[in-house]
DNA sequence: CATGAATGAGTCTTCATTCAT
DNA sequence: GATGAATGAAGACTCATTCAT
């Protein structure tokens, strides 16, 4: 973690039922005045206000403008890493074709639940900190993955950590791209499948009985 | 083009000599600054400063911020979709596994000969005007793809466009990481190797002779 | 209202004493500065400096420069309203030479009441929105004196809107002449007397017995 | 004149044609360019662009802004002092109520003569040096009327420069009223009768034989 | 603890003026 | 003489952050 990041961290921890309350309120309109009004003007002020206190409030749980966005972006990503992960366990041993569709379904599952809070906080992820945040989130699916890959009973990977960063940002560019509203038309329709192909694809090169690959 | 974007065009044509010059001068010193001190801090001031000239030039060739940052992430992303287009030129009608071998080694060149100015231009992809600059260059690249992959002499795709937009994200997302600094270690190393493999199974999975795949 | 007002209004209502204060004071130093520095150089950090207060302050009560200045010539303009109106009241029913006597009377004491104050809004009068707002006064008081024109017991006027209108900026006219500087030497000693000579001679120009006059 | 005055003046007398041409050009220019922009956005590179020249051309003619915009204003005031000058010396020796039909109908002959310059330039006057422009075409007109007042055979002034100055500017008052709009509607049709009503009456207040007034 | 007014550093942007070509 | 690119001082305005109430 970066020297900066320490100061991105909440100022106290919710301990208390109305902290919690408090800070997830403040996360939902943070989101909300990203979705509405964009990073730009995603002021203090204006999230204080839409959440319905005042931004001396909000200074009390985050000591700046960026760990309260960093927060949000983080509990973004750690939900991702989540689904991931639980997917992951979920298709522990099972053969490739299972995993590449188990795996794409629950990563499409989170970042499309909430497409517009989704695309709002690729903005916030640009920004200071969020590249450790992304990197934090990237190791942990990273890790998930390559555990699973590893269990998986008809292929054999020689670096599955390789295998995995690149399967995984590769089902992301995607979902990038219809989030950010780059795709042309019909792209969402289809995309379930094309990536369920994609990864298929990827992860059956590695099949046992076909060669390194290469 | 969106009433927006029409104020983000350059104030002048660069038609004489000097006029190029000093756009280019500003052109490379707001990438300076990008990868210097970062989107927030690429401040109007300081790129004229980085160019050597008064804050007043800058705007003679720009209209404001905004409209310089849109033009040095337009050539950039220009140039990328340039060189894909080449490169589907010169693929033209060879097999899939040449045509996925040339894709990945011609988009990593473009992105991976400037890592550092690549990078940078992340974060100005994501502020306004970012999206409509980079639907712009998906699209050409999507257009030159799909007509590429109609010429593959051993496939047959029924939705080109799809798989174009698809196929190309995928190769986009891993990029990203690796220079966001986001990619395990030794991600580098491999990454072409990987993308090849990547592309060319996702491709191959449309062969004739494989069925449709679905 | 056109549309450009509306971003002239004052952005809180001065409910809470301290505000009522502080948009006092501002009135106050922008007066001040006005006069002191002429409308070019009363600039928003001018008046803050000169009111004791941050800039920042200025804009929690006044969404742009124009709009404090708008409001500081709202102000002075509703006086001049307000006391024309009051003297109009007053005068209800009475002749003629009264008439033109409490007018006169009534408008120069307001007007030269802070002589400097008024000839520093002349110029923001010229300005954007002031138009509005001295049409708005202007109407106000051809209103109120058009009324107490018909109200005369010795006079007959066909068009009193039309005569009040000319007869308030014929009164309008050298009072501006003596509050600009413009005027020559003694001007003002006999101002009073020359314009109730004027305004008592045009309005007994209508005077019941004396034909229309045309 | 004041100090600041001086640095007003036109660089160079326009004594060649071609000289005499071009500062024409850029006074029609400044006042096009006021009427469509308005003072504020009148800037110089704007007056050059709209004369077909080049700023540098326009610093060839005057020092700066200021002294082109006095420039222009003066010609205007100078062309209304003219006027009334021309008509007072028409109206010598003839009965008051001769003077001030003539007086008016010059006066009104100017000033709607070209109705948006007129306008226009209201704004230029409230600035600097405006306000010595204008006390001196003041000064003029007050002389040649009070010398026609002396002339009359009708009346007998007392303080003929005191009623010119009172006189003239009562006129000024309803048409700049009229010239800035915010008169009511109607305004202009009745204005000129109306404006001679009160001037007439005003004269014949002390007409021989009614007594000196006061 | 909550509040929100006050702060003021930091941006963007304009435009009068100069001067090398 | 004409040109118009370059200059940079100056001004409007924003918003993260603090702290008195």
């Amino acid at each position: 973690m970066s020297a900066i990041a320490a100061t991105l961290k909440p100022r106290k921890a919710p301990i208390q039922e109305r902290s919690a309350t408090t800070v997830a309120t403040l996360h939902a309109a943070a989101i909300q005045v990203l979705i509405k009004d964009g990073l730009d003007r995603c002021t203090t002020t204006r999230v204080a206000e839409r959440a319905g206190m005042s931004v001396g409030s909000l200074y009390q749980y985050y000591p700046n403008r960026d760990a309260l966005l960093a927060a949000v972006l983080e509990k973004h990503l750690d939900a991702v890493a989540d689904a991931v992960e639980r997917a992951c366990h979920d298709l522990e041993g099972m053969p490739l074709a299972s995993l590449a569709s188990g795996l794409v379904i629950g990563f499409l599952r989170v970042k499309l639940g909430d497409p517009e809070g989704s695309k709002a906080l690729y903005g916030v992820a640009e920004g200071r900190g969020g590249g450790d945040l992304a990197a934090k989130m990237q190791a942990r699916i990273v890790a998930a993955m390559s555990a699973l890959l590893a269990s998986a009973p008809d292929a054999r990977f020689d670096d599955p950590v390789m295998t995995s960063a690149v399967a995984f940002s590769a089902l992301a560019g995607p979902v990038r791209l219809l989030l950010k509203g780059e795709a042309p038309a019909g792209f969402q329709d289809d995309l379930q499948d094309q990536l369920i192909r994609l990864l298929t694809a990827y992860l059956q090169s590695y099949s046992v009985g076909r060669g390194t690959g290469r």
